[in-house]
RNA sequence: GGCGCGAUAGCUCAGCCGGUUAGAGCGCAGGAUUCAUAAUCCUGAGGUCGGGAGUUCAAGUCUCCCUCGCGCUACCA
């Protein structure tokens, strides 16, 4: 009944300017690998692009701090993260990069067939600020400044790196560009602007009810509840045009005549680098690009990747390929939700998560640390809530699934069928599948769930498979029927069992272990299992054995050594070395850390400042503000109101009568409509305590304090 | 404050469009077994499904309110 002909899956392209985490491999990568070598084992045309982007101001400002050229920082994490999903068996297709010349082609070619449209974007002026020294205008991460909400001093125009808190280069305090060190100047600058609002209606449509075009495009259930929950409330909030361009030296040009100097906006061109990318090996391997992103409804595009690229990958995207015309939609975005490391977010100023290569690195001399890691995370994927990565279930992960019960069965198998038949596959019984039916039925299930991309719940399946075997040997104990009589037939039919189920724990295996599933069928003698049978297997209620009778054994082997292991404790402190790593940053962070100090001003800097003693007369909440406390402070010669963002701190009743010290000459600011006309002092350490200073003096208001 | 997602056995989580005694893995208790990596198998104990109200013949599953967690967003002069 499907009509899907070819499989067109992509994984979020990691951003070149640094190493990736394990829950970035939790979040985009191993489910989209999962997913691909399952299609492949069904014999499938799959097609699965990811590559690295280049552009966003980002890596300009990182290679300016390293003093090198961007393309030297390109080149070291392009190449760093492609060899490191490379030796985790990240089986892409095809792995690209946005700095590609036909990227840059593809991506301009995009955008004029927006523009000719005329009616997709919108160009704006708009006042940006403008570093004189450099003749340049300065994109958001080429401003730093006093963060307004943490006091952090090298804040950026976007974001600052000390709080998270999202931020506009015009709200930093004391704005300096990164390429003088001036201050910058307001100047006004044109942009272009992609029209989203006038997509919002068929986007809605699309999502809600998975209509398109009048046509049934896809099943809304079968979407992930936080995936279509987070595009509704975007939509229903209203889109808003937007900027699709910015002022830098580092991207793709914008591709007009009156935007010299402008270069696409990182965000517009990224998602266009899977179609390049797909163009790119379709030119190395003899293919049809269009086949793939225009084939309508004979292609499966699904997008592989975290929550925090929801928003673009099923409403901005989306939108661009339908205003450009011909391109298929996704079918399907299983967005993962994000994985914690040991209970806390992964930091990579904290030093608190592992990134993929120092896993490599680190567990250098741990035998089939790929898989073991694959599987531990395979375990944990936060598909629909956060989920936590943790050293002790890593642990139980290997010891208790992949040794106790895989590795212990294959290898049950594996002894007992060289005791008895010298290492060769023994006469198969007439009614060979019988025995085998509840295994096709798990089958069944482990399909079902992978094509719902539940693969938590395959991993399950397969470990059944594996359980089923144990409890077959068990109840049938081959050993006791040995002891009884040497010839009995009962052996045979039971090994030959036996060695089935472990061919298709070898199938199975494939896309979660790939690197075991290679070891299981040599054991089996297999060099790799055939095709044609698989594809029966898998696709057809004919069922054949994978082991022919007669066929020779390879020599057992131990799979999976268990960590938890009297003889060999090498495995486990290489685990312990890890949650040691942990608990000396915890240790670390208790001793109260200290902010390093501003740089030196002058006497004449501090005489600015006007400080007097206060005492508040009355404090209430802000109405529709978490943070905000507006109070009454008497400064003795006058009343001030004062908003201060304290109300996590304290309650407005403990505040009555509080001595306090006020900055009484600083600009006054509107904040949520109250107009704030000074600033109270107060010190906070590390631990985010909050005390009031110089609070238990006998002054009354209006002392001068400096 | 607004919006989204979540809260189910000691732990980690499944439970689709509401329907018989609420499931799995780990852990725990008891038993069986010895081919195997101190592995395996069986049995059992364990939950008023975050709290409250409502709709219904019937609610973990739908509606409303509340509490807590996570994320986005506004807000920290």
């Amino acid at each position: 009944m499907s009509k899907i002909k070819r499989h067109l899956i992509t994984s979020a392209l990691p951003y070149a300017n640094g190493p990736l985490h394990l829950g970035h491999l939790a979040g985009a990568y191993l489910p989209a690998d999962i997913y691909v070598r399952y299609l492949r084992l069904l014999g499938k045309d799959v097609l699965w692009v990811c590559g690295s982007d280049e552009h966003g101001a980002a890596i300009t400002i990182r290679a300016k701090k390293d003093g090198v050229s961007p393309k030297v920082i390109i080149d070291k994490y392009h190449a760093l993260n492609k060899n490191t999903f490379d030796a985790l068996g990240i089986s892409f297709d095809f792995y690209h990069r946005t700095s590609e010349e036909i990227h840059h082609k593809t991506s301009q070619d995009f955008f004029t067939k927006l523009y000719e449209k005329g009616d997709e974007f919108i160009e704006k002026v708009v006042e940006q600020y403008y570093d004189v020294a450099f003749n340049q205008f300065l994109a958001d991460r080429y401003i730093t400044g006093t963060c307004p909400k943490c006091g952090h001093t090298e804040a950026y125009g976007d974001q600052c790196e000390s709080c998270g808190s999202t931020l506009s280069p015009t709200e930093l305090i004391a704005p300096k560009s990164v390429l003088s060190g001036e201050a910058p100047i307001l100047r006004e600058t044109k942009h272009w602007y992609f029209r989203l609002d006038k997509h919002a209606d068929w986007l809605k449509e699309w999502i809600e009810t998975g209509i398109l075009d009048g046509k049934q495009h896809h099943d809304p259930n079968s979407w992930r509840k936080h995936v279509t929950g987070q595009c509704l409330s975007w939509l229903n909030s209203g889109l808003q045009p937007r900027s699709i361009t910015r002022d830098l030296d580092w991207g793709i040009s914008v591709p007009l005549k009156d935007a010299e100097g402008k270069v696409l906006y990182v965000w517009f061109d990224a998602p266009i680098g899977y179609i390049s990318a797909t163009k790119q090996w379709a030119l190395e391997n003899g293919k049809d690009w269009e086949s793939y992103w225009k084939g309508g409804e004979e292609v499966e595009l699904i997008h592989f990747i975290g929550k925090d690229n929801i928003v673009f990958h099923c409403i901005v995207f989306p939108a661009m390929l339908k205003a450009h015309g011909d391109f298929v939609l996704p079918r399907n975005v299983p967005a993962n939700q994000f994985l914690n490391f040991e209970g806390q977010k992964f930091s990579k100023s904290r030093g608190w998560g592992l990134e993929q290569h120092e896993y490599l690195q680190e567990f250098a001399d741990f035998p089939n640390k790929e898989d073991a890691l694959r599987y531990a995370l395979l375990r944990t994927l936060p598909e629909n809530k956060d989920s936590d990565f943790k050293w002790d279930e890593f642990v139980d992960f290997h010891d208790k699934d992949l040794a106790d019960n895989l590795g212990n069965f294959l290898n049950r198998v594996m002894v007992l069928s060289h005791s008895y038949f010298n290492g060769v596959v023994p006469p198969a019984p007439s009614n060979w599948s019988e025995p085998l039916q509840r295994v096709f039925d798990i089958v069944e299930q482990w399909k079902t769930e992978m094509e719902k991309f539940s693969f938590k719940a395959a991993s399950q399946s397969f470990m059944d498979v594996s359980s089923w075997g144990n409890t077959y040997l068990q109840e049938n104990a081959p050993w006791s029927l040995y002891k009884a009589n040497p010839t009995d037939p009962r052996i045979a039919e039971i090994m030959f069992t036996g060695l089935q189920v472990s061919a298709i724990l070898a199938i199975m295996a494939e896309p979660f272990i790939p690197f075991t599933s290679k070891r299981i069928n040599a054991m089996l003698g297999l060099n790799a299992l055939p095709a044609e049978s698989l594809r029966l297997f898998l696709n057809e209620s004919v069922k054949q054995p994978f082991i022919s009778s007669g066929s020779l054994l390879g020599t057992p082997e131990v799979l999976f050594p268990k960590i938890i292991d009297r003889k060999d404790t090498s495995r486990l402190s290489i685990i312990e070395k890890q949650k040691a790593k942990l608990q000396a940053i915890m240790e670390e962070e208790k001793d109260t850390s200290f902010p390093p100090l501003k740089p030196n001003i002058t006497f004449d800097d501090f005489a600015k400042l006007d400080l007097r003693s206060g005492i508040i007369l009355e404090a209430a909440v802000v109405p529709k503000a978490d943070k905000l406390l507006v109070l009454k402070v008497d400064l003795g010669f006058e009343i001030r109101t004062i908003v201060s963002g304290i109300a996590l701190h304290f309650s407005p009743e403990s505040l009555t009568g509080k001595k306090v010290v006020v900055v009484a000459n600083l600009e006054p600011r509107k904040l949520r409509g109250i107009e704030s006309q000074g600033m109270l002092l107060l010190a906070e350490r590390g631990t985010g305590e909050l005390v009031f200073v110089g609070a238990d003096q006998p002054m009354e208001g209006g002392w001068v304090v400096k």
